[in-house]
DNA sequence: TCCTTTAGTTACCAAAAGGGAAGTATGGGC
DNA sequence: GCCCATACTTCCCTTTTGGTAACTAAAGGA
């Protein structure tokens, strides 16, 4: 193999998994599968901003790099869970680390607001 | 500045916390920062590829978040430093963490192209 | 017979993101 | 007197993203 190039994302790490768990809503879908296994539509209800174009799109997206697993089940109506892969579960830990910085962050910018509210 | 409300049904913090670090190009910028003070045109070398406006942008938004900070030197030609803020250099563990996972993930996937490598 | 539920897919359209190139200021070197 | 470097900004145009709404199948219930 040869040297990455500077322009391919193997390159940099920290840019291939942002990629994997970074696109829009995969945050919000992530912190809820990585809670309790999830059928489509109590997806949707739990996050009910998100259509459901989008929410199969990021679902399929994280399936595809082998972070969740999709398990249909042959009923009608249909049954589809989702819940977290081998691969989805060594991610929880930093999961977890993004979600206790960013509570220390949101505090620090509410004790800034409120340092500098002047009413 | 639009942080989720703390009561808002819909308040992810990991949704927050890649809202911050997960935007384009921001993987390899806080790559390269978090390992040393660099200047724009040394960004800008090292990341061939992203253009001079997406760099600004993307500096000025992890500034804005208070992750980074920008020194200005009243010098011509000018000079202007990049360097994490202590906010930042709260995120460096989960940088790291972020790269580590990424390196089991590629090489997972690496393996897996090999297993079922036909050629 | 019609309605409901589930887990989608598809088409269409508006908005946002992002690339490329050119312009800007300033002072020093040739 | 012109070019160089730095660190941007601005304009224009294409590509990508994402939302809405409508459509699907199939079984069970009223």
């Amino acid at each position: 193999m040869s040297h990455p190039a500077p322009d391919d994302p193997l390159f940099c790490p920290t840019e291939t998994a942002l990629g994997i768990i970074g696109g829009k809503w995969k945050g919000m879908i992530l912190w809820c599968i990585c809670r309790k296994t999830m059928r489509f539509n109590e997806l949707h209800r739990t996050i009910p901003n998100i259509s459901q174009r989008m929410l199969t799109k990021q679902l399929r997206e994280l399936e595809a790099h082998g972070i969740i697993t999709r398990e249909v089940f042959a009923q009608i109506p249909p049954r589809v869970e989702y819940r977290l892969s081998a691969h989805g579960q060594s991610l929880k830990p930093i999961l977890d680390a993004l979600e206790n910085w960013s509570r220390s962050y949101l505090n620090a910018v509410a004790e800034a607001d409120t340092a500098t509210d002047d009413t």
